[in-house]
DNA sequence: TCTTGTGAAATGCTTCACAGCA
DNA sequence: TGCTGTGAAGCATTTCACAAGA
């Protein structure tokens, strides 16, 4: 969120106060310093932090200080969408291949990103380098593909299937649940009461 | 997620302990007791809960004890995906209605649900019932789009767009970023100092 | 004078421990 | 005996308040 807020600012000026960026993201202020020490960025009283040493920073805090190579597991309607949305909206983490078993759409392709076969995942993972998974299959074969995915050397995952996965302690799997989500919007109705 | 272990476990059995579901979601028994004392649900000590009478509880809760109405705004990539996804997942959130401006789009309909023109959302939305809307559409449409159903009667969204959107403090905005999940993912791949 | 950096206080959330009841 | 229900304790996070530095 910093970096999407500095990314604004970069153009226009040097510096920004805890206080300036607290107003743009809604964090308050002391958390902004904090996260800021935390991470090792200083700032010059009376004046801010500079803009171009946060960004670099945080960038390196976060691992992006250079692109992250990821594949889509499950070319779908999600899996496609997502990884459209990824191409084109994100320069740090690129989507560099797709996989799914249907051979109709094995061998296409999206947006210019080849659709593979899920067994060639292995060979496809070590020759791409790719580190991140973003899984979009249906939920009866999630843990199948995240195994798979552990062994080709992947460690980190967005999972949007609405299941539990086991995995080693040292693999981050990171949930998407859109039903969940869905659900819990039906919290917040107003007026539930009315005919 | 209680709703979704207890509809596996419906047909089984006729009472759960909190042991067992803190085994199933991954959530402390304590917890899951406190959870089910706030709305109200009671458990018979020595035996546990009644699977059928959570489940009537916690619909009620969430306010999903009928189905809720729904439309995705922006029928895009992403919009078409979620608008499938929650067509053939969800049956409690029902999506009815699609909206988009783009006029090779509107008219046409995604799994039998008609996609309409961004005006004409007050008289839809009226006519169907719709309390949720998905928001899909390119960041700059984000706050108009909201801002035009909120006036259509709409308090309750799921927002995929990357901005920060402003609306009264009684509409309620959930927010998913897929591309903060993205970059943040970057933070867990391992071994970022290898070449 | 303005803003950072940070201990201390306050608040909120989770876990513990056990009384009470079927 | 087994499991719920819940105050109390423990732990974590957030906010406050202010000293210190540009």
């Amino acid at each position: 969120m910093y970096l999407r807020v500095l990314a604004e600012l970069a153009g226009r000026q040097r510096e920004i106060t805890s206080a300036e960026l607290a107003r743009r993201t809604g964090y308050s202020s002391e958390q902004i310093r904090k996260d800021f020490a935390c991470f090792g960025a200083l700032g010059t009283r009376g004046v801010g932090y500079r803009i171009d040493v946060l960004q670099r920073q945080i960038r390196s805090v976060l691992g992006l200080d250079r692109p992250v190579p990821a594949a889509v597991i499950g070319a779908g309607n999600l899996g496609t969408a997502l990884a459209r949305y990824s191409i084109l909206q994100d320069r740090d983490i690129q989507v560099l291949a797709l996989f799914d078993v249907d051979p109709r759409r094995v061998g296409t392709e999206i947006e210019g990103v080849a659709i593979h076969h899920a067994e060639e995942m292995p060979s496809v993972v070590r020759r791409l380098g790719i580190r991140i998974a973003i899984v979009a299959v249906p939920p009866p074969a999630a843990q199948g593909v995240v195994d798979t995915a552990v062994e080709a050397g992947i460690t980190a995952f967005l999972n949007f299937s609405p299941v539990k996965i086991q995995a080693a302690e040292w693999v981050h799997i990171q949930n998407i649940d859109l039903s969940l989500e869905l659900q819990s919007l039906a919290y917040y109705v107003s007026a539930r009461s009315l005919p």
